[in-house]
DNA sequence: GTTGACCTTCCAGTGACTGGAATGTCTTCT
DNA sequence: AGAAGACATTCCAGTCACTGGAAGGTCAAC
């Protein structure tokens, strides 16, 4: 297969994975042209990261995963372990934007949004001692 | 102030003071040894985009945000729409996060995650057609 | 006079791509 | 046979917002 119809067929660019070989999480065969030439497993491959990236999941996290799934004896404890660390970072993530936008929903509520210059936001960030802070 | 001072007073890395200078976000007076010196000014906006920054706020955002806190005749409807703005790109990424922690969450529950190899995970992952699609 | 804390500039690296230039190859049409 | 257009290749640079480190200058205290 050419890194076109691979593409088309995971989802990736072909820039995206030309990098991803690059960085060694696939390794294509090379035709007589030069073109990459990707066999079945390495398609597959590339749709299991992109499905790993699409689901959060850091280049390295995605070249663990990549090699227990490669490992018939893997235990599938350590699959899980990863994917547990990830959700925690998630539920970090999420729980510090919350934070942000409620912080941001007190401000805008109390902002007239008008032609004047008055801002509560403004003064919020300039230091003001706010109710909400 | 010395570049030191300011960074306790505000709260940022010395390191990132320095980029901020470099990408015009302050303009710090220069003393006869070369050293930056901060005007109470600089230091306020160094605050002001500190806590800018903490709330998610892109550096252009502050660069914004802080031509506004500068200009007396602003609207604070220009503000309005920069903070709602980022808010709604907030939403989205509460929501994207959201949904991988749910997905991710359904397959940590069917894996078993002990010493053998099967795993839900891998098997998601690798396109196999799960329940939680 | 020497230590140590502070300051300076400059360069390189991070993560995960993405864009673009310059060039080569393949397929199809005339 | 030649030309167009779609595909492929490599390499370099840029993104965002810093961060680390090297090599060196300055200042205050002992």
């Amino acid at each position: 297969m050419n890194i076109g119809e691979v593409a088309e067929a995971c989802g990736l660019p072909a820039k995206t994975i030309r990098y991803y070989e690059e960085i060694g999480l696939v390794t294509p065969d090379r035709k007589e042209n030069g073109y990459r030439d990707f066999p079945e497993a390495e398609g597959h491959k590339l749709a299991f990261v992109a499905r790993a990236r699409s689901l959060g999941f850091s280049i390295e996290d995605c070249r663990a995963l990549l090699a227990l799934y490669d490992d018939p004896d893997r235990a599938s404890s350590d699959v899980r372990e990863i994917v547990r660390s990830h959700v925690r970072g998630i539920d970090r993530k999420i729980a510090d934007l919350q934070g942000m936008r409620d912080t941001l929903n007190h401000l805008v509520e109390r902002c007239q949004g008008d032609e004047r210059p008055e801002c509560p936001i403004l003064d919020d960030l300039a230091g003001a001692p706010g109710l909400v802070r």
